[in-house]
Parts: structure tokens; C-alpha cells; sequence
DNA sequence: CGGTATGTTGAGAACATTCAAGCCCCGTGG
DNA sequence: CCACGGGGCTTGAATGTTCTCAACATACCG
């Protein structure tokens, strides 16, 4: 089924991009070469199935490029996107702990490469130097509190409040009265991050006309930021 | 406001849930009694106030006894809890690695007894004592899943699923045809934590009747708990 | 230029929320 | 022990939001 395209060793690019990542940022230069030892680049074309819930868990992984998005059934078997991991994210790190099977789906939304690692390895690494254990730690919090805040919005906002919400996300934390952002991804993959069905999605676009948001395709203009703020 | 009973000794009570807590259970003794040296114990009644979103982050604590409720607002003044704490839960946790104020607002649900300790002392531990990282990752992990399952759950599950799915969770694995829970809280913390507001708690269950649920006060009578299975 | 995937729009249904009223349980105090 | 009061819980009705399904439009890619 999956066209895995894997080569065991890091091409320059990938390893500059793999290098730069939260995970391995602030490793010691010792640990980074250990990790960099034992990592493998594995590739994947969109649609593909990199693992499934109830599969043995045999790695992790550090998205490098595209997109992958971890979602789960339920009996029917709709799907729920739980989260949306881009480039520097990380991929089952809540297994490091403990577990040993995966406890989502995880899918290619388009072509990704991947940085591989076994679990085990990993396990004892961070077992053994601090600064790896510092870095699983960073992984886990930055994970913890992005998921807990996906709670809350889920909770607390409406299709159009999460919405708007994304796009001021994007635009950072710029004073600008106006801007203009490209979405990384298609919209229905923005529509499960965000946890709507796509139809609601483009809804929430066009209520969000009124308040000065201008969708064409991929890119999106904000003409009153703050008014965005206000919805 | 806070009617805060501190002792700042353990007491032999306290002390023993403490230790066997999932956060300080795995460590050796010798961390266990720094741990224990810098830990204090405060009491809240129902309804206080533990801290709020954006407070200054000074502490994290583990819950010995009672209920937590974590929870946010949006702007209109509506809440909606993020997640509910009980003993041997720890909050905050995800401030271990960075940030230096709350992201959620925490509350009493009930009478409390809470372990505290100061984040940066924690912090200090976990960067020198390999089995401290350890323990934090544990918790971080544990708690991610949990989390990730609520967002699972959240979007997934309509209100009478969830309630068989949190009956069920609380049966165990035990196989029993028909089994009996007493809720640990009130029902209005368990629609929070839920993500239901209560009357939809309470028509769930009405409509969980049909699959053998009988409720009176705290106290549920599961006549039949593979029928529950099938919701 | 055509075809397929992606996105939009409409209508209806399902689900949950809100507000309001009433009930029940439980603890307090007589 | 019983009466009372109050908070928590339940129920009903109306509202709002999102989902689903279907049809149509658009964009993208060969």
C-alpha cells in the first residue's frame, strides 16, 4: 500500500531541517551525533498510511516536510482528525513513556518525509542523557498544551470563532491592520485541524466576509485584523 | 477569598497518598525525600479559587484528595472545563518545562487537599535526577494521551456515547454482565468534564435507560454492560 | 481542453445549548 | 423524627449550530 521511498541515510537538506527541529535544537553535540546515528528518512505519498491504531509501535517520528494527520475512527467509521503535525513536529512522542501500540491512525495529507526513530533506542537514550530527557519533556509539554488548548477552543468557540482564531494565529503576533496569509494545506485539512466538517469550514469563510476576510484559493486577506479579533 | 488551610508538614495521612501518587511513586529514595523536603500542603473549600489564566506561575501541585476542575472562558463569560483532577493528578505539570503563567483557570470542585511544589525547584530536580525527568515524562505522557483521547472522544461521540463510554471506563475490564459505579463527584462535574452542559447530561442518561442505566443519585445500576458497549 | 479532485452552497435533520419551571434529594435545625 | 429550605438535578420548549447529503462550481493537472 505505501509507496515508502526510504533511504538510511539523511540527505543534506533533510538533515539541516532535522537539525533545527524542537526535538533535536538544544541537544549537546554529543547526544545530536548519537541521534543522528540512529535516525532513518523514511518518504510517503499523499494518502498514505504510515501506521494504524492497534499497530505495534516500533517508532517515532519528526515530520521534516508536508503534512501528516493523526485521526481515529469510530464504529461507523467516520473520522476525527486529532491533530495535524507539519514540519518539527513529532509523532506518537507519547509513547516514549510507555505503550507499545499506536494509539491513532496516522495519514500523508500530501508527498512527506520523515525522520525515523526506533522507540526503544530513544527510550534509552533519554534514560540515560539529560539532555535528551529535557528534550522529550519539551516535545510532550509544547504537545500537552497545544492539545489542551484544542479542548478548550472546541468547547468555548463556534466554526467561525476557531476560524478566525486560526488565521490571527498566523499572522503572529504582528501589529498590522491588514494581512495576508497562505494556508499551508488544503482546506479540508484545515477543516479537521479545526474540527469541522469542510462544508462548515467554507461556512465560516464566508460569514467571516462581513468582518473583512477575503479567501481566493489558498490565500486569504485580512483587511481588519482587529475586527478579527472582535468575532 | 480563599479559605487556604496550609500545613506546611505533611501529615502521616497526606504523606502516604503522596508517596504513591504516580508522579513520586517510581522514585528512588533519595529524590523521593528531596522531593518530600520541598513539597508543602494547602487545603481549599468548595468553589475557591486555585489560580487563574495568566497568574504568574509559581507553583505545581498533585492532587491528594477532592476534586480540581481546570477550565477556561471565552469572552462572553461562558466556561468550559478542560479537564477535572483527581487524587494523585497532578496540575500544571506542563509549566516543568517553560512558561511562566497559567493557561487555565483552577477551582475546587469540592473540599481539597493538595500537594505543592515550586515549579522552578521541580524543574531544578528534573534537569539533575534521571529518575525526576523520568517521573515528569511519565506524567506529561500519561496526561497527553488522556488528552488527545478527550479530543478524540469530543469529536466523535455524540452526549449518550460518551457517558457509556466514561460508565464503561469505569466498570474496569472486569466481565461482569451487569455492574454498579458510584460517581466520585457530582454531576455537574462529570457534564464538564464531559464537555456537556448538564441538562445534556442528565437526557443522556434518561436515554441510556433503554440500554439497561438506572440512576439514582451518585449511585448507577448497569444492567447489562455489553448492551452499553453497543451505543 | 477535458476530467477529476476540491471546494461551495442549499435544504433538511440531528444534536446540543439555553432558559425556565418544577422536582427531588439531603442536610439542617427545630 | 420531622419539617423546612436550598442546591442540584430533571424536564420541556425554543433556539442555534453543525452535520449530512446532494447538487453545483471551481481549480488543478494532465
Amino acid at each position: 500500500m505505501n509507496t515508502v521511498n526510504k533511504s538510511l541515510k539523511l540527505n543534506t537538506r533533510d538533515r539541516n531541517i532535522l537539525v533545527k527541529t524542537p526535538f533535536l535544537a538544544n541537544l549537546g553535540s554529543h547526544t545530536l551525533n548519537r541521534m543522528l546515528e540512529i535516525v532513518t528518512v523514511s518518504g510517503f505519498e499523499a494518502r498514505d498510511i504510515l501506521f494504524r491504531e492497534g499497530e505495534a509501535a516500533e517508532y517515532f517520528y519528526c515530520v521534516l516536510s508536508g503534512y501528516v494527520r493523526l485521526y481515529r475512527l469510530n464504529k461507523d467509521g467516520r473520522e476525527a482528525d486529532i491533530r495535524v503535525c507539519g514540519p518539527g513536529d513529532t509523532v506518537a512522542e507519547c509513547l516514549l513513556y510507555k505503550g507499545d501500540t499506536y494509539r491513532y491512525n496516522a495519514q500523508a495529507a500530501e508527498p512527506v518525509t520523515l525522520a525515523r526513530f526506533e522507540l526503544q533506542k530513544v527510550r534509552e537514550m533519554a534514560e540515560r542523557e539529560q539532555d535528551v530527557a529535557k528534550a522529550v519533556i519539551e516535545c510532550l509539554s509544547t504537545h500537552l498544551m497545544s492539545t489542551m488548548d484544542c479542548v478548550a477552543n472546541d468547547r468555548l468557540q463556534t466554526a467561525p470563532q476557531r476560524v478566525a482564531h486560526y488565521l490571527l494565529d498566523q499572522c503572529g503576533s504582528e501589529e498590522c491592520a491588514s494581512a495576508s496569509i497562505r494556508l499551508p494545506f488544503q482546506k479540508s485539512l484545515l477543516a479537521g485541524k479545526l474540527g469541522l466538517a469542510p462544508e462548515a469550514l467554507s461556512r465560516a469563510f464566508s460569514s467571516l466576509r462581513r468582518a473583512g476576510v477575503t479567501v481566493r484559493g489558498r490565500v486569504i486577506q485580512i483587511s481588519d485584523v482587529s475586527a478579527l479579533k472582535q468575532i
